[in-house]
DNA sequence: AGCAAAAATGAGCACGTGCTCACAATACTG
DNA sequence: CAGTATTGTGAGCACGTGCTCATTTTTGCT
């Protein structure tokens, strides 16, 4: 370590440039790969800046860039298993592509609009590259905004009705076409899809999907069951509700995995169990649902492929300016598993 | 929206300063409340900042202050539940305080170490407010690199033998104590551990303050299980292994959630059940044990604690310059489920 | 009113970088 | 070798803010 006891300073680009002997533009060049710098003087730069520990710093950069490697991204309740594996795979896609995620989370459910609007407009202070909104509706305004300051945003699985503003989103007509077929092919006869109150942009589109499709083969009218909230204990509510209400049900498309699962515990906490008292099909193909005590047949969505897709539509929005809307529906499978089985079964 | 409409440019102070008739200094005495400022002025100044629309450029304040308002947060393997809630109420926790998240995931376990040199050098590019780590061991002179530029470092669950560096931990040696007393009172005679090859340093711990316990108690030898990998297969394989390697088990005591339920799915696929043939106690007090499908008696820790206390750590080794190591053991507590029931039942 | 103390203001430097532009050095071409 | 094309280099501005310091205005007190 040659840096100095108490160097509290950091280590600018003057101090490597003296150490090189060169100027402080060529240590610039040097680190940016824009200008054009002899091979043996680049040498003695990098190593001039190896042994002082020498790094950009990124604030200076992107203040001087007016845009930092920073690209934000908001989530919401990240105890859904689902929400935090999408996360995870973000967070590689962006570090991968050389930038830094900055990450919020938006909780509060009341004033989640003032919240995300506190959150995006921290996002344009940083300047960041992007912003990726996995859940809640931001105000159109706001959005505007980072249009306005060429802020490139992008939705997945949330669609914003603001033009200029990408989307990912998984194939949900796909996803119930699918899931109409199991459940009809296994011999279903009443049908129920099963939501929350409130329920996400995709939860509902799922929903609609679903009805269309059973509209269209003319089948018998479909059971729509809201759960009061999210999650595991929205499911198994649902589930006790349903018992006790008496209504026959034998195949039920769930919005997704943790109402799912709270649902199939709910009923054989009354002694019903899949596949063979009803078949159930949940919606995201988490660890959870493939467990041992649960077995889910679900819908899998393409977690890799959205969050590359997002990421890409950021970098050429970012290249190209403002073009046209896209919208890339990613395609999702029928994973069968145990409680709604094969049919060669 | 007074803004004009080809907008791109950013509004900054100088133009604040310029409609409200005062000079730029004043605007930002204004915005950081610092200086003093005449009532009446400010006022005319927060009237032309809310009509331009301005907002601080955090960049330039940060180039400035020479240390922005971010915090580095470092996770790893977020589909462990426990995990994602630890990083979703660290989010909330940073946001409260005024400040915005950085989060990396290391996620390749090989290069581990330098993806977390990687990700640290990155922090201090970016000149964080402090580092929080919540996984993998980085190395020394690195967490030196960042002391030396005065950033406060923590560990969550995670000692680094480091001087300098603040941690806050869950009371592993509490929570081994309690898992054997109600083991052993309720009559269990053959105990076990399980954890995983290459743990983390909270579980290596938990086993080691487990093992101490027995001893002092001059208990039957304890059987130590090793499953191959992390989670809920690394739990359901070890219990396969178990069954056939027949020894005999009734108590098990384990690491964390997800090799505790895996374990039990594995034991119910031999045919076996808590608590009728054996008793079993996991660490972190996840959604899924508390699940109906697996009702695990668990010790709970208590993670709004453990994100506060870090971020206070943080903020107060920013205040005060580096004063001596400080390290928190936070108190968890014994949740009673069903496979390892309360001993008046 | 008169004077001292306090409060409010503005000019100007520093933060560390990227980038443009003019110049120096080298490489190519006939 | 002369002349042109190319490449390498350095000086200096701009990015937007916080903060120090001197200056001006206001307040408080006798």
């Amino acid at each position: 370590m040659l840096s100095k006891e108490k160097g509290h300073q950091p280590v600018t680009a003057l101090d490597v440039a003296k150490r090189a002997g060169v100027s402080r533009a060529v240590v610039s060049r040097t680190f940016t790969n824009n200008g054009s710098v002899a091979g043996k003087t680049r040498e003695k730069v990098l190593k001039a800046a190896r042994e002082l520990g020498y790094q950009v710093n990124f604030l200076a950069q992107g203040l001087n860039r007016q845009r930092s490697q920073l690209i934000g991204v908001v989530v919401a309740r990240l105890s859904d298993p689902f929400r935090s594996s999408l996360l995870e795979s973000l967070l590689l896609e962006i570090q991968q592509r050389g930038y830094q995620a900055l990450v919020t989370e938006v909780a509060n459910p009341d004033g989640l609009a003032d919240a995300l609007t506190e959150t995006i407009r921290r996002f344009t202070q940083y300047r960041v590259s992007g912003v990726v909104v996995t859940s809640g509706q931001p105000p159109i305004e706001l959005v505007n905004e980072c249009v306005r300051n060429n802020i490139p945003v992008v939705g997945i699985n949330r669609l914003m009705d603001i033009g200029d503003v990408d989307f990912v989103c998984s194939d949900n007509e796909l996803g119930a076409a699918l899931a109409t077929k199991q459940l009809l092919q296994s011999g279903c006869l009443h049908l129920a899809w099963l939501n929350y109150k409130g329920s996400t942009w995709g939860g509902v589109q799922r929903g609609e999907a679903f009805k269309r499709a059973l509209a269209q083969l003319k089948t018998a009218p479909l059971l729509v069951i809201e759960a009061d909230i999210d999650g595991y204990q929205g499911g198994r509510k649902a589930a006790h509700d349903l018992c006790h209400s008496g209504k026959k049900v034998d195949g039920v498309f769930c919005a997704n995995a943790q109402l799912a699962c709270g649902f199939l515990d709910g009923m054989r906490e009354q002694g019903l169990d899949a596949p063979d008292d009803f078949h159930l099909i949940g919606f995201d193909d988490t660890e959870l649902t493939s467990q041992y005590s649960y077995q889910l047949t679900t819908v899998r969505q393409n977690i890799e492929e959205m969050t590359k897709r997002a990421i890409a539509c950021l970098e050429a929005r970012g290249r190209n300016g403002s073009n046209q809307q896209s919208v890339e529906l990613i395609a999702v499978e029928l994973v069968l598993r145990k409680t709604s089985p094969s049919l060669a079964g």
